[in-house]
DNA sequence: GCATGTATGTCAACCGGTTGACATACATCT
DNA sequence: AGATGTATGTCAACCGGTTGACATACATGC
């Protein structure tokens, strides 16, 4: 690949004036602007990302981490975050930790070692402390690392009240609610608490299991409701902390002979748009994916420019009315 | 951050010192090792993997460009990608091109900018001079680019007799094939070859409409459906190129009144993991996806490390019975 | 006639590592 | 005693850009 020297050498000028040319400072006129991108032409000439990165001390890159891109969540959000960095002149560095502490701070080390300007923290297996020390701007989903990392959040008390209240109020009787790990310390636990404030209030009969909700390993779901339809088989209602989740108890319910949503009403959580592509379509609570996603790039870019940002970012969720309730 | 010359300090050694021992070279007792190490760690210190890659002209970057990670053949594609060139010591920089040629081409520039090690092209909407001047490695998915860039591909067209020789002997009579755009020089038209000759050839009624397979816009997909069953109300059989246009086509059904796979059946093609979250499950043609992944990721190191490859890989596909057949 | 703006050039330091050349010193082996 | 292996050090060049300092020269305005 030719380097800024044989540019300089091709146009005839020095290689300060190539690197002027490129970054447009100073006086320049047409006449040399022209001769030296002809020369660059010339030679399909690239200016080396990496030298330019290690003398600016900025790499332009952006680091995301989640759990696994072949998630569907993630799979959009993922898809967001690369559309809206690309808009901005960033590149995304992908790191799948599959939801394993040893793989999520190699990923982190390896980020920091790449000197990228900031870090997406769509998996966050770890304690506080490990995301203390990443000196980096980094912007969290769903989890409240500490007080000067900001994150990015549905209403997930919100949404869980509107999911259980629908449930409710369509007339089930024995609920169920399938969500994460209360030991992983993320909001989303908070639909969880929504759903216990109403059944408890009304007085409703209702039980839970807790999963990896963002695990990739679905035959997982395929056995928690298995489990769940033989220790509960009159159960009437299911609040699934994800679409994923809810798609595989649509699933167990058709071949269990259940009919849906006249035996037992389904919603989920997410609002994935693969949500449409089922028959009946699944009531979801939505939370708005391509905006959460363009915010978080944002959120890093403000604090690469050295701004301060606000710290909590609470999205509304919106229910989404389809065939399973 | 600190760099090189602060562990030198720290430690009391010198800059040349502490390289040798994070690279392993010349000899080391180990005690000027734990000495160094130690240095390192108190300062929390990662050597700056630009400077590295600069000096070593290496990146350790593998660049990949598929049309968007939100779509779940690609999103799944990206994940076994990105765990494989992960186990390898690569990273993975991601890029949507969104079938669009422009945003392709700046992609394919600003990875060569950023040196990456490789390309992995799962998109390729470019004239195949485009990709003869990238001068790197480079692997293609589903598409011969040239004499020295190997591909990687299914057996399209022993997928596309399975799938309509199975529509066939069960019986259809009025075969509707939904695949790619002829003029987008993709070896899956080879499934549509195979659709053809075997329709021909046994003298069953049939007809064709294209898309965007691997596109985004799902939309575009319930359009299309909609199109083909006013058009042609009794179709019996539906070939999809992919299990998202499956899944389409299945809800299209439902929605229509149409028993699957009663009144019509309907066989995709990719075999991505959510293909059992539907009802019925889709029968559809798998591909080795992950295997197709890894080797992706093979080829690139081979070609990096200066060693020739085979450049055509075809990978054996099975016929998966669903229920909508 | 001098200040100011425009247009280009050279030189060297710097970003943070890697690497080859060379020096030194001690231990061991023959 | 000399060769060889082990262990460490210094120095400088290099990867490919960026950037500040400084020099020069011509045009224009007052």
């Amino acid at each position: 690949m030719p380097t800024i020297k044989d540019v300089a050498l091709q146009a005839g000028v020095s290689a300060t004036t190539v690197s002027r040319v490129l970054n447009n400072r100073g006086y320049l006129s047409e006449e040399l602007k022209a001769k030296v991108y002809g020369a660059m032409k010339e030679l399909n000439y690239r200016p080396n990302e990496l030298a330019r990165s290690l003398s600016r001390s900025k790499s332009n890159i952006i680091g995301l981490i989640i759990p696994h891109v072949s998630h569907p969540f993630f799979g959009e959000l993922a898809g967001h975050i690369e559309d809206h960095a690309y808009r901005n002149g960033y590149k995304l560095l992908l790191c799948n930790s599959q939801l394993d502490k040893s793989k999520e701070l190699d990923h982190i080390d390896m980020l920091r070692a790449s000197r990228v300007d900031g870090i997406i923290m769509g998996s966050h297996t770890l304690e506080v402390e490990a995301y203390n020390q990443i000196h980096l701007p980094v912007v969290a989903f769903d989890r409240k690392l500490s007080d000067d990392i900001p994150y990015i959040c549905s209403d997930n008390y919100k949404g869980g009240l509107l999911a259980t209240t629908l449930l409710v109020d369509k007339g089930c009787r024995k609920l169920a609610h399938i969500g994460g790990h209360p030991h992983l310390n993320v909001l989303s636990l908070e639909r969880y608490r929504a759903f216990q404030d109403i059944v408890e209030q009304r007085g409703i009969w209702h039980t839970s299991l807790h999963t990896d909700i963002n695990g990739f390993n679905f035959h997982e779901y395929e056995r928690l409701l298995e489990v769940l339809f033989q220790e509960h088989p009159d159960v009437d209602g299911i609040f699934a902390s994800s679409d994923v989740i809810a798609a595989y108890a649509l699933k167990a319910c058709h071949e269990s002979g259940r009919r849906v949503p006249e035996d037992i009403k389904i919603i989920g959580y997410d609002g994935i748009s693969l949500r449409g592509l089922l028959t009946p379509s699944i009531t979801t609570i939505l939370q708005p994916i391509e905006a959460m996603g363009k915010l978080a790039v944002d959120l890093i870019l403000e604090q690469v420019e050295g701004n301060s940002v606000v710290m909590e970012h609470v999205f509304p969720v919106e229910l989404e009315l389809g065939g399973t309730t």
